[in-house]
DNA sequence: TGTTAGCACTCTATCAGTTCGAGTGCTAAG
DNA sequence: CTTAGCACTCGAACTGATAGAGTGCTAACA
């Protein structure tokens, strides 16, 4: 449908676009490396590209920008892979280099890490916790009506919560609780927590412990919701370092869908393999119809998946992100399924 | 040196640009509802307001806004406290309707309802977590070469940290590292931790474990930085909700300011009693000079104290600010200090 | 002597008109 | 098919002109 000429100014036009962030007009183009052609035959070609959707103008006598379809094309098909420059690989290594220990640590410095890097936000998503396995139980009493559920899963996370027990229990009461619950629940994954609380230790609870409905139910309910979410924001901020941002309205809608974890299975697309690019309206919210979203999902060892956003205008660096995604990925998955495994 | 009808007058203009965010004329104030003197007269009440610096023009023929001293001047002399809103103190006590038992969560949640209330940002600083007392440690294996060490704390706080450990240690080596570290540390605080550590077990573990060494130094690591703060947020992007800052750079350098909680020692006056009214440049940060910071502290128990904070623009609703904060602030102290001390 | 009506003056915000330049589309010649 | 040339369009930036809000000052009044 495009000829090559014709593919050829599309990809310069896009890409000094995503530079300049001005209307490209035809003269600009001519003057560009690699355009043997004038600014009219340049005009003629834009006209076209603007006839068949790939560009717009803003007005009657301005400079064209890419438009949706524009971009997409783009996306799909003009975008050549870079290298990822020797600078950014060091600076990404650098989070493996303080031997920290912690799958959450890891993924939160590489959330600041990306940011800093590409000037976008960014999102990480860490494996999804309900999947880790219980290795162990603890309760500790704080004081008569109160005492913390801990619970360690083989990731070395920690989930604790606070609970209120019945104040006259005794002490020997709670430690053949949790030898009860240590008995049964190590090895079962979080997920399944709740079921199983109920279908293998409640019988024999009630054999051993007096007052264990009280005691049960509460513990029950503690265990109910681990709200701790494991999602990390890198650079919310550099939101207002793009040019494109200007309107504080606009900025607002967007830092609110951001703020809290709740619209992410909108921002995302959770699940998805590989690598994604959202551009403008193809996100699910209204307020991102001027951001694209560019993801990639990493791996943890076999079963376990998390995933690596940036979000940015829809004037985004492409080619410069998604390698960057690419070797943040890979680099990802080998680290954490390292860790994760024990080695 | 001010007569009672400049008073009224300078009370009457802050309160209106409070409101409006505009800058007042003499017409309007004549308007106001208890003004008994001509636009004329208080021209020349204004003049003189200005002349001994309580108010500014934004230029020659405008009209009057408070200046620095105008502010402080209404925030110490004509503040009337209002009772708190029926509505307001319903929505506060939700926060302990549901029978949250964690310092932290009440906490948080009374960040979130305190900005909702007020349409500023809140800043909340828990109680200092390094006066906690340790309740527990323990030690849970999690690979070969890796371990977390939990500690619960009497507020029911729950510290974890993974670290590493020689591969080769046997399960039963870490059951006597901990008794041992139980056994000695109970009941010490937080921030006594590391040295009471170095101080107590030291030599109990040289003498029983063996390759005490590489064990210990790497769990003396883990424990060095209590990297948990206990600085909650409510309302961050409240700051773009008021017409005073329009300026994309003042609100990015602001929320530079709170995004992190580096700068919280410059933004509150911690360790003062009571309530504190910071305005404008009064603030110790540059980035801050066009908020008002208002604090009070609150207590836990006896010795542990925390500090709410509202950050808004100099344009500030102090009244309602103040006693709002009044009302939370002894609130918290009476639903913290049941809750810390178990009743 | 304090208050107020009246008026000239000042400054901003706004709007229409103008110019400049970047960019386009079209035509005609190469 | 390409390109030079040219008329045309539109936004951005500047210029007055005008209206309106507000001030300060003066003179009259109670």
């Amino acid at each position: 449908m495009l000829t090559e000429r014709q593919l050829l100014i599309l990809k310069v036009t896009v890409d000094d676009y995503i530079q300049s962030a001005q209307p490209v007009g035809s003269n600009q183009l001519a003057k560009k490396p690699g355009m043997s052609f004038s600014s009219a035959t340049i005009r003629n070609e834009l006209a076209e590209l603007e006839g068949q959707g790939y560009l717009e103008k803003t007005h009657t006598s301005s400079g064209r920008i890419p438009s949706q379809k524009g971009y997409r094309y783009y996306v799909d098909h003009l975008l050549t892979p870079n290298p990822v420059p020797e600078n950014d690989i060091v600076q990404l290594r650098s989070v493996f280099e303080e031997k920290v220990n912690e799958t959450e640590e890891i993924i939160k410095r590489s959330a600041g890490i990306l940011s800093e890097l590409t000037n976008y936000t960014s999102i990480l998503l860490g494996p999804d916790i309900r999947k880790h396995i219980v290795k162990k139980l603890s309760i500790v009493p704080l004081s008569p009506g109160m005492a913390v559920a801990i619970i360690v899963t083989d990731s070395g996370h920690v989930e604790n919560r606070v609970f209120s027990i019945p104040p006259d229990l005794n002490a020997s009461d709670i430690e053949k609780m949790v030898n009860i619950l240590n008995e049964r629940l190590i090895g079962v994954a979080l997920h399944d927590l709740h079921k199983r609380l109920e279908q293998e230790t409640l019988a024999l609870l009630r054999q051993h412990i007096e007052r264990y409905g009280e005691l049960f139910r509460t513990f029950q309910q503690a265990l109910l919701l681990p709200h701790t979410d494991n999602v990390y924001y890198g650079g919310k901020l550099n939101i207002l370092k793009q040019p494109d941002f200007h309107d504080i309205q606009k900025i607002r809608e967007l830092m609110d869908v951001m703020e809290e974890g709740k619209h992410i299975p909108e921002i995302l697309p959770i699940g998805a393999q590989g690598l994604q690019i959202r551009i403008g309206s193809e996100n699910a919210l209204a307020a991102m119809e001027d951001c694209s979203v560019i993801t990639v999902s990493y791996d943890i060892g076999d079963e376990q998946m998390g995933t690596i956003a940036i979000v940015g205008p829809k004037r985004m660096d492409y080619r410069r992100i998604v390698s960057l995604l690419d070797y943040v990925s890979s680099d990802l998955s080998k680290e954490l399924t390292r860790l994760f495994q024990g080695k």
